[in-house]
DNA sequence: TTGAAAGCGCTAACAA
DNA sequence: TTGTTAGCGCTTTCAA
C-alpha cells in the first residue's frame, strides 16, 4: 500500500521532542542545534550530527506558530491597505513592490490586511496585530481618530502618507505641494496660461496640497487662475474620465484648456481619453501633466511628477524594523515623526507648448 | 507622570488568565466567552457578562499566535509569486486581488511570499509553510520538481497557471491557446496576411500555448506564416520595445507586418512604444493586440485577448479554502485536477483592417 | 556538555 | 454550569 495516498505515518510533523528521541539526546539539545539559540551550551560535535541526521530523517521543520508563542516574535511584518472597487491600484502597488523588497531582505514575511473603508478600522486592525505581526505599515489611511487609542502598545507602527498625526508613529511621505508646484510652474513656463486641475479626492490630505501647489506656482509666476480652475474626485481613470469630460461640457463654448494638470496618472490618462474621443491630440492641442509616475505613466510616456513610491515602500520597511529592534528591547520610541521625500519632474511625451492658436469647446 | 510615555503598566497584554483573575472566574471560563469554542459548556449570563466587562476593562484582544499553536489553524493563506525586476507586475496584481478578496471574505488573511527565482524555491517555500499559513497559492510556478516531495504533508496547494501537473494540486489556468487563436483569427479576419508574434519567455507553458494558438489559426485560415513569424522575450514593456526594434532593424528594406500579436499587454506597448519611435501609427500603419487585459490595456484601450485573472484569483482561493476545510476533517482530497476558464477578445482601438499600400520597413 | 522542568497563551478533555 | 488539568511545540533558565 504505498504512496497512493499520502502515507498517513508522515501525516504528522516531526517535533523537536520526536528528534530527540530519535537522535537519542534532549529536545533541548535538538532544539539548539537546529534553531541556533541563544543558549550558551555548546554542544558537543557528536550529538550535533546526531540530531542533525535525525531531522534529517525525520524530515523536521520547526513550527513558527510554537516559536512565535515562546519568542514573542513573529517575523512578519503587517500592511494595512485599502483596497476599493475592482480596479487595481498601482499606487498601492508600487508601494507595496518596496515593502515586499524591504521586508524580504530581512527575513521578514509581510501578511496583508485590507480594509474596505476606516469605518471599522479600529476594531479590525487591532485584531490583526495581535500574535499575527512583529510591525504595522498604514498606507495612505484616510483616518478620521487617533489609531494610538486603538492600536496595541507593542506594535510599533510606520505610516505612509497618513491623513493627520499619528502619536507615536513615524510617518513617510513625499511632497506633494512641491511636485504640484513643479510641474505646474513647469507648464507655466512653457507658456500656458490656462491650465486646469484635475485633481484628487476631497478629504486627502496629499490631494489638497497638490491643489496647493497648484495655486501657489501661479502665484509665484503672478499668473491668475483661469475660470473654474479646479475639480476633484477619486484618484482612478474613470473619474479622470468623467469629470474632464463633464467640465468641457459645462464650459461648451468657452476656450479650451491650453493644459491639464491631474492629481495621478490614472486620472491623467482618464483625462487624456475623454480628449481623445473629442479628437483633441496631446499634447499638440492640449498638454496633460500627471503625478505619481507609476507603470501607468512610464508605458505611456506620461509627463508626471515622480513620487518614489518604490523607496518610500522600503524605507517605511526599514523604519519599522529597526522600531521593531529597539521596542524590543525598551519601549521607549514612541516619538512621532514625519520624513518628507523629494519629487522631481518626468518630461515625458504629453506636454508641451501651448498652441498658438487658441480653441473652442466643441 | 501621566501619558508622555506609553504608560508601562499596559505594556504587557492581557491574557486570559488575567481576564479571568479579574472577573474572578477561570480562565477557561473567560476562554469560552470570549473566543467562542465548541466547548458544550454553557455560560451563565452572570459569568459572561463579568468576563466580558474585565475583557474590556483589560482590553484583552486573544493572542493569534497562541491560538495557532493549539487549534493548529492560523487563517492565513500564502501566496507565492516571482516578483522579477522593479516594475510591478500588473498579471500578479490583478490575481493577487482576486486572491485577496477571497481570502477577505472567508476572514482570512494573506500573506505574501516572494522568490527571486524558482531554484531555492523547495527550501524556501517549506519552511514558509510550517506554522505560519493553512495553505498555498502558488502563482505561476515554473518549477522542476514535484512540490509533492517537498511541501507538508497537510498544507493543501493551489497553483495558478502552473507549468507542470503536481501531483494532489489543483491548477487554474485560462486557455491560452483558444485566447491566441481567437485574437489570430480575428486578425485574419481583418484581412491581415504578415502577423507578427511578439511571444513571451520560452519555457513559459503559457507562452507556448499562445504560440501554438497563433500558428493554428493560420492553419485553420489556410495562411502561410510570414517570415521569421515569432519572436520571443520577457513578458516586459521593454522586452516588447526591444525585441520589436530588433527585428525591425534585422528585416530593414522588407515589407512592414501588418499587424502583430503579442504575448502580454506589457509586451504590446512596448512594441507599440517601438513603432511609434519610427513614427509609425497603430493601427492605421500596424495593428498591436495584446494578451491579459490588465489595466494597462484598458487605459491604452489596447485591443486584448482577456483572461479573466481576479477570477482566477479568487476560485483558486475557494478551492484552496474549500480544500483546507476537508483536509482538517480527513486527509483524503489529494486528486490533481486541472481547471481551464475561457479567455474572450476585447476590441480596443488597436485593431483595424490592413492598410490598403504595403509599407517597407525603414 | 547535557538534561529536567517550567512556561509562552490558549483550548479541550474530564471532573466536580 | 464551572473549575481543574493537561498539553500544543518550542525556548530558556537552572542544575547536574
Amino acid at each position: 500500500m504505498a504512496e497512493t495516498l499520502p502515507s498517513r505515518s508522515h501525516q504528522k510533523a516531526a517535533t523537536l521532542a520526536d528528534v530527540g528521541r530519535e537522535a537519542g539526546v534532549s529536545a533541548m539539545a535538538a532544539s539548539a542545534v537546529l534553531n541556533g539559540s541563544k543558549t550558551t551550551a555548546r554542544i558537543s560535535d557528536e550529538t550535533r550530527s546526531r540530531v542533525l541526521e535525525a531531522a534529517e530523517r525525520l524530515r523536521y521543520r520547526p513550527d513558527e506558530a510554537a516559536r512565535a508563542l515562546t519568542s514573542r516574535r513573529m517575523n512578519t511584518i503587517g500592511v494595512v491597505a485599502t483596497l476599493l472597487g475592482s480596479e487595481p491600484n498601482l499606487y498601492f502597488l508600487e508601494l507595496f513592490n518596496g515593502v515586499l523588497r524591504g521586508a524580504a531582505a530581512a527575513g521578514q514575511n509581510t501578511t496583508v490586511f485590507t480594509l474596505d473603508g476606516w469605518d471599522d478600522a479600529a476594531q479590525r486592525i487591532a485584531r490583526f496585530c495581535d500574535g499575527r505581526i512583529d510591525g504595522l505599515i498604514l498606507v495612505a489611511p484616510m483616518l478620521e481618530d487617533d489609531p494610538a487609542t486603538w492600536l496595541p502598545r507593542h506594535t510599533p507602527v510606520v505610516s505612509i502618507h497618513a491623513n493627520r498625526e499619528i502619536a507615536g508613529v513615524v510617518n513617510l511621505e513625499s511632497d506633494d505641494e512641491a511636485g504640484a508646484f513643479q510641474a505646474t510652474s513647469r507648464l507655466l513656463e512653457l507658456g500656458h496660461r490656462r491650465i486646469l486641475h484635475v485633481g484628487g479626492p476631497v478629504g486627502s490630505t496629499g490631494a489638497d496640497r497638490r491643489v496647493q501647489g497648484y495655486r501657489r506656482a501661479h502665484e509665484a509666476a503672478g499668473v491668475p487662475l483661469m475660470q473654474d480652475p479646479v475639480v476633484r474626485d477619486a484618484y482612478t481613470f474613470e473619474a479622470g474620465r468623467h469629470t474632464m469630460e463633464s467640465w468641457l461640457q459645462v464650459h461648451r463654448g468657452e476656450e479650451l484648456p491650453q493644459a491639464v494638470f491631474a492629481g495621478s496618472d490614472a486620472i491623467a490618462l482618464g483625462c487624456i481619453d475623454a480628449l481623445a474621443a473629442r479628437d483633441l491630440r496631446v499634447p499638440a492641442d492640449i498638454s496633460v501633466v500627471g503625478f505619481d509616475d507609476t507603470l501607468l505613466a512610464r508605458t505611456s510616456r506620461l509627463a508626471t511628477v515622480r513620487q518614489p513610491l518604490q523607496q518610500l515602500g522600503r524605507q517605511a520597511t526599514e523604519i519599522l524594523l529597526s522600531r521593531m529592534e529597539t521596542r524590543a528591547e525598551n519601549a521607549l520610541t514612541s516619538t512621532s515623526a514625519n520624513l518628507v521625500l523629494p519629487t522631481e519632474i518626468v518630461a515625458g511625451a504629453t506636454m508641451a507648448p501651448p498652441r498658438t492658436a487658441p480653441q473652442v469647446i466643441g
